[in-house]
Order: C-alpha cells, then sequence, then structure tokens
DNA sequence: TCATTTTGTCAAATTTATTTTACATTTTGT
DNA sequence: ACAAAATGTAAAATAAATTTGACAAAATGA
C-alpha cells in the first residue's frame, strides 16, 4: 500500500512528532507508516484523514500487491 | 469504530464467505470484523470500500473513544 | 418438517502493528 | 560553521489482527 503521509504533512506543516500527537501515536509509528513499513489500522486511516480534510482514498492507496 | 459491512453485503447480496472470499481473508476475519470485535488494516478497508464501490468513510466511521 | 446454508463463537497458533528507548544521520535556521 | 530540530533506524517488548479448525445456533428454502 502506498501512502501520501509525507506530502500531507508537508502541505499541514507538521512534523512527524507533532503529526504523532495529533492522532496519539508515537512518532515512531508515523515514521515506519510514512516509509510503508507496514500497514496501519482502520482507526489511524480515518483519523488522518480527518485531519487532513480528505477522504482515506486520497492518502491510502492500494498496491498489485496488496 | 462502527462499520455497516453488513448492510453493504445485503445491498450487494454477498454472504461473509462470499465477501472473505473476494477480499481474501477468513470468513471468521469478516465476522469478527462485523461484529465491531476488532479493527481491520487500512488494505481491507480499502479493498471492501473498492468493492462496494463506496468511499471508506462510508463503511467504517470513528466514534468518541477512538 | 427436514436438509442446507449461513451465522455466531471459541480456543490456539501465527503474523503483524505499535510502543518504548536509544542513538546516528540529516536538515534547518542563524 | 554551529546549534537545534527533524528524521531514519534498530532491537526488544507488548498489543492487536488474522488464520485455522471445529462445532453450535439460527435462518432459509423446498
Amino acid at each position: 500500500m502506498k501512502n501520501k503521509i509525507k506530502v500531507q504533512r508537508a502541505i499541514h506543516n507538521l512534523t512527524q512528532d507533532d503529526l504523532a500527537k495529533k492522532i496519539a501515536v508515537s512518532r515512531q509509528t508515523i515514521n515506519t507508516m510514512e516509509s510503508g513499513k507496514y500497514v496501519p489500522s482502520t482507526v489511524l486511516a480515518l483519523k488522518m484523514a480527518r485531519l487532513f480534510g480528505v477522504p482515506v482514498e486520497e492518502i491510502f492507496e492500494l498496491e498489485e500487491t496488496d
């Protein structure tokens, strides 16, 4: 699964730590999530989408391998 | 987190087993997911949304406790 | 009613997500 | 160039998701 977390952070001018605090996870969760090392839960996806004011599909995208 | 999986299954006339096969998970995953016993991964949420032709937010909704 | 399908549930095993702590590397601003 | 902030990364521990197999209960249709 691909994601555009880094882009959304840039748009909203947030550091990984800022974002982590806003959705109540650790900074490492943001960091590894952002680099595609694992698939986040739907709760996290919804929280991010709400925070950034976009649909989940605009941040997370399925790949062939999913 | 709340979900409307059962409703979408009814609309598309799919059994839990049908749906499980379509998104490549076990039937128990659908069953426990549907009854809110755990939070599915974002990959599963995206697959369901795509299958049902609706945004993720129309199937999964955050609650106060999330 | 009877047979079949569908759903609920449970326990154990496995895989995957998430946290915590810690440190190295890179970037940013002055 | 320097200090501070931000990011990358790693290992160990814990929590949570997902699978498998199996069986009981409920719903469906002939």
